[in-house]
DNA sequence: TTTTAGCACTCTCAACCTTTGAGTGCTAAA
DNA sequence: TTTAGCACTCAAAGGTTGAGAGTGCTAAAA
């Protein structure tokens, strides 16, 4: 397929962008007055067509404007859009509000999630860190009423597992803390396998307790991602061209669905190991469901070592630009954040 | 207010339950059909034409059907609707959920949302148990890198939070667990009046980490509510009077706002002290934005001590039995595992 | 007094038609 | 290669109409 010349380039980016502002099909003539363009509308028509011809662009019907097809979007984005920084006052006002829960390490994703959807006018998705491999970095037996105990464990990487672990023989506080300490000791930075390796040294209630620590470091290990956190969602509702459609509805429904939604991230970003920002257009390989919604992806963190993903779900005609600066500014802010106080 | 007759309370239910069904505006024929009714549609009609003239039923216009009013819709919940249990296959499918989770605390609150929202196919809104007043019980201190420590605070009741602490000296792992378990020691059950006090018995270190502490056990009292947990968002937007309508869509933002909607629990919930469950239609007291939903809420826990609030968000015409069968039920199932597994 | 049948009336909804206007593709001239 | 001109297409908007559902009222029946 031949290079599209400057000119048609151009006026891709015109279609598109005009397209993301007005959800409407953009015409030859409203190019050519709106933009000042120095050629009739005739030619513009001319090169519009050609775009179409080649699959850029497409005609909602014979006599309405063009908007761009997926391959458009795809164009633009890969070799059309160029990367722009989010503006300075923007970035401080972010970073400040960072700054400000700076020690609120619960806090940190909601403001992610609720900054990139306000940035992105689009839903926002935001996972907590997550490391690649679990390591055993705390445990505590908080007894309770009962026979029942509350285990609190501390990964390396501040991931809590809060667990309630039903023991055999009573024991008072003072024992549980005793073994609490010991295996703390014993299990420092270790990861799985070392843990179950150790587990032969220890009797009794220790063995319990580590039986208890393996599960949900497994658990921990054969889960993707953190937590999910969602925000702005009504952002996308909004949109005309969801305003009474059904499958906003069905992509909504996706969202609210945990498992479906890990899937998924775990699905598009094993595939992306440049630690650039991913685009899906179009939905690719996200299922039916999102067929007509575009995902901006990114992880953040350490990879390999502890990560997590930042995504914005929009209309196809999403303003791309914006989402993927936000992205990109959330996260190395929050790559900071995450390697500066919680890797080891 | 004259009493309403058995027969004209009998045809507001039916109106009720057509309307809730169809979502269509009831005719007189329609009922006489429908249920077999031993009079004539005109026998019908002067009821209802009563019906209306008393405000519990309107008619979009003229010549359509009728629908409840927000009127009818109380009179109907309060006089009307008479308590039915959940199924017991239900009731046992439900427990057996829950009975799978019974340790993972983290998972109550959302299976909780989730099976609410099913059982009502309406949104639902759950918030994990919150204690009256903050107490004590157990501390860590986890060293991470540089003078960063992680503080994992601990409260009678589970609440867990996690903090950041930035030291001003730096202190080894070993240093930080002997003022953690001091503390731990010291503060165990106190509430923070207690906390404050004791805090002149120590010094240095001890101090500081005891104001990160009462700083968290302070933001906890002045919380009313614990963390929220959304569920079944998109069977509200699938009920065709909101398909393509703008006060839904400002109803799920208000839903998105974390901070409006704890205050909005706490308003309405303040107000009630049965125990029982309260019925909120036509959104009332709750603001401009739910004027055309309904809200069905309960506490569940022991109120004064722990408890938690257990909602369902809906259409006015929701089936009001199910939403309250089911809050009434998980609200007990809730409240025995609270008090069984979390309270001291 | 209550219920019913009958009837005129009202109003929405869907179907259909027409008009309007934006936008196209093509052609021939610049 | 670009442009002006023109015929053509199609969706969206507006208007009209008929069908249908449902009402309120009245007068007769129970």
């Amino acid at each position: 397929m031949s290079e599209l010349t400057e000119r048609q380039k151009f006026l891709l980016t015109l279609v598109v962008h005009e397209y993301i502002k007005s959800a409407a099909p953009v015409g030859s003539q409203h190019l050519v007055e709106h933009y000042h363009l120095d050629m009739s509308s005739a030619t513009v028509r001319n090169e519009l067509g050609l775009l179409t011809e080649m699959g850029y662009l497409r005609q909602p019907h014979t006599s309405a404007g063009r908007i761009p097809s997926e391959e458009g979007y795809r164009y633009f984005v890969g070799r059309l859009l160029q990367e722009t920084q989010l503006p300075d006052a923007t970035r401080r006002t972010i970073t400040h509000q960072f700054y400000q829960m700076r020690n609120d390490v619960d806090q940190w994703m909601r403001l992610s999630a609720s900054v990139l959807a306000h940035q992105s006018r689009a839903a926002s998705l935001v996972t907590s860190p997550h490391p690649e491999t679990a390591r055993f970095k705390h445990v505590e037996l908080i007894a309770t009423r009962g026979r029942q105990v509350l285990m609190v464990l501390v990964m390396v990487g501040g991931e809590i597992h809060q667990r309630i672990v039903p023991l055999i023989e009573p024991t008072p506080q003072e024992g549980l803390s005793l073994i609490a300490n010991k295996l703390t000791h014993l299990f420092g930075n270790k990861d799985t396998e070392a843990v179950r390796e150790l587990r032969s040294l220890l009797q009794g209630l220790e063995v319990e307790a580590t039986d208890w620590i393996l599960t949900e470091m497994d658990q921990s290990n054969t889960q993707f991602a953190g937590e999910v956190y969602l925000d702005g969602v009504s952002n996308v509702l909004a949109e005309p061209e969801f305003l009474g459609s059904e499958s906003a509805h069905r992509a909504l429904r996706l969202l609210e669905e945990r498992s479906r939604l890990q899937d998924l991230l775990s699905r598009t970003l094993a595939t992306s190991t440049t630690g650039g920002i991913q685009v899906l257009i179009g939905g690719e390989g996200a299922g039916e469901d999102l067929r007509e919604f575009s995902i901006v992806l990114a992880r953040y963190g350490t990879p390999g070592l502890i990560s997590g993903t930042l995504g914005v779900v929009g209309p196809m005609r999403m303003s791309y630009g914006r989402a993927i600066s936000t992205i990109r500014f959330l996260a190395s802010l929050l790559s900071e954040l995450v390697t500066e106080t919680l890797a080891d």
